[in-house]
DNA sequence: CTTGACTCTCCGCTTACCGGAGGCTGTACC
DNA sequence: GGTACAGCCTCCGGTAAGCGGAGAGTCAAG
């Protein structure tokens, strides 16, 4: 029977933690002083503290390590356990690995630029969005301004004359992956509220959900759009990523008659991991 | 101007975690109403909020992105907590790799034992000692109790004599590494308090700290040794390490005519990654 | 005007302890 | 036997990054 310090030094545990320790119930003294409150410990404890020190390196908490040193466990569930343990810390390792190659990434930005990069590419999750929108070809690059302000006022028309909801900001989809320079396969989309019924060229469906998308805020007129995609496409080729899907456009702020220096565009690539 | 609730739905942050950096002051609301507290962000706030999730991304703390968006910061110096963040995922997914080998480990012997080891090894720093110790050999494995006895003797009696205070418990060394049958190599310590001059074939010295030392509490009588000596040496094996120096055994319990199913002993072998 | 959806602040909770205040207790030394 | 002083006790508060909920006030639509 000795006391808590000396305890402490044996076992390289600090006093506080076996105050810790006592508190949880996982490793009670063997005897405690009713009239001064010391605690006694015998050495004959140090295994058992030496399994809850290895079971803390495994990565389970105090918690778990009380249910496994409970005894009431079968062989199986302990299993099950380390299992399940074995699986997070892999995720664990995963995510810290994508994650040095994010930090490489921005250490090679850093000596390109000489300061923090100025588009931040996030990963996020999109949910499905019922959606009005109208498919179309644009035959060249030189008119895509216009033509994208017919399929707007076609999609705006189109709603409000159905006394449909705006739910939302305007988009718009590029099917086009392969970047070409004429025929290029848009489509331009308003969220709303209901499901409406088609008419003419306006289809109403559900845009899908998509697990992971690479997004980028874009600030400012159209005519820098051309940096925030290369940043994004940067980015994703810097991660391990490769796009799966149309990209999309999402006027967060925009007003045809505004200050262009004001819009706020969101742009947004599917990704997967490579 | 929008409010939280809709800033929350295009950032895909929660209000809980706007509030709490509105509060950190690492992202203000453009305008706070004067009478109802209502926060008012604009989109253009966007861009600073996906900069602060990426750098979160990376690991860092809203302390640290704090200071990293405050903006006087230099290149160097973002470069610089950049590298150290660095290093310091990589030490992360070192151990996170190293606690993957133990999970496995642990996995393989609970298939072999039906059930948690009996045994733990534990990793723990040893600061050095000052000892007083009597170095000899031992002839043959017979002789290694009468031998032991008689070296305890000589190394108690000579700080006894010499007036000197124990300072922890009794320990022995074992220089012999590769386990020889015959002219076994070995030493008798006590951990004394104040250096005594030497005498005789009593030697007082520093026992030198070992940073990564690994360890199991052996109870019970020394028939059950060789359980305690496979436990560790195996564990050793396992997880990658090999031993760099004598092994150490610490009589935590022991009471020459006690019982020794009582007797409580730390086996300890310095080690370092293979 | 009412209802229901938002929003506010404040409080407590999470993990595995650490640090300190204020007050006993044990022991070594004179 | 007295007195330091180290050791021990309990209680309180803090850590990071929010989450959950209570109770109260606010906004927009019908």
């Amino acid at each position: 029977m000795i006391k808590i310090g000396d305890f402490s030094k044996l076992s390289q545990v600090t006093v506080k933690t076996l105050h810790h320790y006592d508190q949880l119930g996982l490793l009670k003294p063997v005897e405690v002083d009713r009239f001064t409150g010391y605690r006694y410990y015998a050495v004959e404890q140090l295994p058992r503290l030496n399994r809850i020190l290895a079971l803390k390196d495994l990565g389970f908490s105090l918690q778990q390590i009380a249910q496994l040193l409970a005894g009431d466990l079968l062989a199986t569930e302990i299993r099950g356990m380390l299992k399940l343990k074995q699986a997070e810390v892999q995720q664990q390792v995963m995510a810290e690995q994508s994650r040095l190659t994010r930090i490489e990434a921005r250490l090679r930005q850093i000596e390109q630029e000489q300061g923090m990069p100025t588009h931040e590419v996030v990963i996020k999750k999109v949910e499905p969005v019922l959606v009005a929108g109208v498919r179309d070809v644009i035959p060249e690059r030189s008119m895509i301004t216009p033509v994208f302000n017919r399929l707007f006022d076609e999609v705006l028309g189109f709603v409000e004359r159905q006394g449909g909801k705006f739910a939302g900001p305007a988009l718009d989809l590029w099917y086009d992956m392969e970047h070409a320079d004429r025929d290029i396969q848009v489509e331009v989309a308003a969220p709303i509220q209901e499901r409406l019924p088609e008419n003419g060229r306006v289809r109403v469906y559900e845009l899908p959900a998509v697990e992971t998308m690479a997004t980028v805020i874009h600030h400012g007129s159209f005519d820098g759009f051309s940096e925030s995609y290369n940043a994004i496409l940067q980015w994703i080729e810097a991660n391990g990523y490769r796009i799966v899907g149309p990209n999309r456009e999402i006027y967060l702020q925009y007003d045809r008659t505004g200050n262009p220096a004001d819009y706020v565009t969101e742009i947004q690539f599917p990704v997967a991991k490579a």
